[in-house]
DNA sequence: ATAAAATATGAAATGCATTTCATAGCAATA
DNA sequence: TATTGCTATGAAATGCATTTCATATTTTAT
């Protein structure tokens, strides 16, 4: 394999030249800029990436870590972060935890070993001092709210979101109104418990721990929601559906059960993903990509920021 | 940043004994072996793996090609390919390309650079001649079937799948049948297209290009196809869709439209996600996550391999 | 008892590219 | 004219860990 000390004898120059050719230097004159250009060009030669990481301290790797790829939610996110990585002219390391702690350390270890430059958590699960025990070895950015501005991250405020759901259904006469969630757990999930807890005792409505239905993440998740919903003999009349890809199969399940909605059963999804319109599903709007693009941006720059992202509000037919 | 100099130096041993240690070289006195240890848990010592990677020669980094990851087939099969780095302590590099031959080329270039010691393509769209040039440079594994056997692959014998489609719709009396496929080019599409014309041919069919519905994908890519479907005056009475999603989006759709299904519209789906069961669509089972396990196992083996995937017909109450 | 094999350790070479330092000619400025 | 700044180039140091040699002490085998 040819190297840089090879490039620089079949060029009769310096390897500091070549360096300085391959680095657009600007001080070198025009005939040993092309040689060193055809010693490259002839013997097909590339630089050894490991050496020039080793030497500058930097990789232009980016790392980020999702419990798993094949949802749509992760999956925009993900896109929104290749989308911008592809730009700015970075790779992205890809961790796939499956919400597991042992692989979110293997993540945050890779800072440490220099490997990556910096590490986007789309989720995580481990506890906060896990995560600034790595301070000291790179860039870190969250997806959700941070309570001390020690990291950048950018969020949804999901406390903020889930009770303006609560409040229009309320408004809209229900009293009875449940939750679908991806997991319980996880700063998100718990933002949005506490809207709940919060928006029951405001009211001096009842808690049901069984209108909180876990594990929906997919259109088939729906099918345990129904089953359940069908089962109660005090079902909820409302459910807000933190992902519309559940909540559309909620409303494909409905079809087939004869519940109607929203008369029977009011719902509100979250995402905005073309489903949902498609469905005509009452939603939030939440623009992944655009996050994704954001915590990109953070993970590169030098500053620690926050950044909220808003949810909007898209009325449809389901409520 | 500690080195490991300086844990030589703590330890009071030599550079050779603390990678020695660190690479558990088993001749090491318990003592120095102790010492070494101590000394790398009190200065919390980590490999700079640029390092390691420029002396070894490989980076435990295996890149991972496919156009977008927000769509369940390549989430799926990202997902076994991740599951399985994960059991063989290896990370993913990956890169997203829209179907761009640039950003393929920029990930085959990473190979020579000495980042990734493999790279599978989940799907390509670059000609196999740039392929070839970057054979020496590390294991290349594909995902679809390969003429010469010079790389090795896993892949479903498309071909063959569409035939045994086509041929049961033949034999339920379908003689207008069409399908819907992500994109025309591709060996995958090829395979697919050449299966359709030699079913028509043999079977002295007309051929009608309006048949073939492009940029079939997600649920909503259903639309504009049922919209077409509807304005035909001469309509498919069958439709081989190449992912369930579209199925499950042209069945919602002709719920709406009241198109019954199978007596108007026959519709064969493929992949067999968990959606096609749910709307008890008649499907292929694809398991992408073993295409996903295999792939990766081929990315990490010497020897180069072919490796063939069956896809199982699933009869559901779609035909 | 002697040769061969196993255990134990370290100095120095190596992998490859960047960067600092040093040097020198030439043009612009005071 | 003297001084500063720009252009141009290379030797050597540097980033960090692995591996090859070389060497020495113990064991084991013959």
């Amino acid at each position: 394999m040819v190297n840089i000390k090879d490039i620089a004898k079949l060029a009769g120059v310096s390897v500091t030249t070549v360096s300085r050719v391959l680095n657009n230097y600007p001080y070198i004159s025009d005939e040993k800029k092309a040689a060193v250009l055809k010693a490259v060009q002839m013997t097909d030669y590339q630089q050894n990436m490991n050496a020039v990481s080793l030497r500058t301290g930097h990789t232009s790797l980016i790392g980020v870590v999702l419990p798993f790829s094949h949802h749509p939610y992760f999956g925009l996110l993900l896109n929104g972060i290749a989308n911008e990585a592809i730009k700015h002219n970075h790779k992205l390391l890809l961790f796939q935890t499956n919400y597991e702690v042992e692989k979110e350390i293997e993540a945050l270890r890779m800072l440490k070993e220099k490997r990556i430059d910096a590490l986007i958590f789309c989720s995580r699960t481990c506890d906060w001092p896990i995560i600034q025990e790595y301070f000291p070895y790179g860039k870190i950015v969250l997806c959700e709210k941070i309570r001390d501005g020690s990291v950048s991250s950018t969020f949804v405020d999901h406390y903020k979101t889930f009770m303006g759901a609560l409040d229009y259904l309320y408004d809209k006469g229900h009293r009875k109104i449940g939750y679908c969630i991806g997991r319980r757990s996880g700063t998100n999930s718990l933002d949005r418990e506490a809207a709940y807890k919060d928006f029951i005792t405001k009211h001096n409505l009842p808690f049901h721990s069984d209108y909180i239905y876990d594990h929906c993440l997919t259109f088939e998740d729906s099918i345990k929601v129904i089953n359940k919903v069908k089962e109660s003999n005090n079902p909820p009349s409302a459910l807000l559906v933190t992902s519309d890809q559940t909540a559309a199969g909620i409303v494909t399940c409905c079809q087939k059960e004869t519940i109607s909605i929203p008369e029977d059963l009011a719902l509100i999804g979250f995402d905005n993903q073309p489903i949902a319109k498609m469905m005509n599903i009452t939603t939030f709007d939440i623009p992944y990509k655009e996050i994704g693009k954001k915590v990109f941006l953070q993970a590169i720059k030098d500053e620690i920021s926050q950044e909220e992202i808003t949810a909007t509000f898209i009325e449809r037919n389901t409520v």
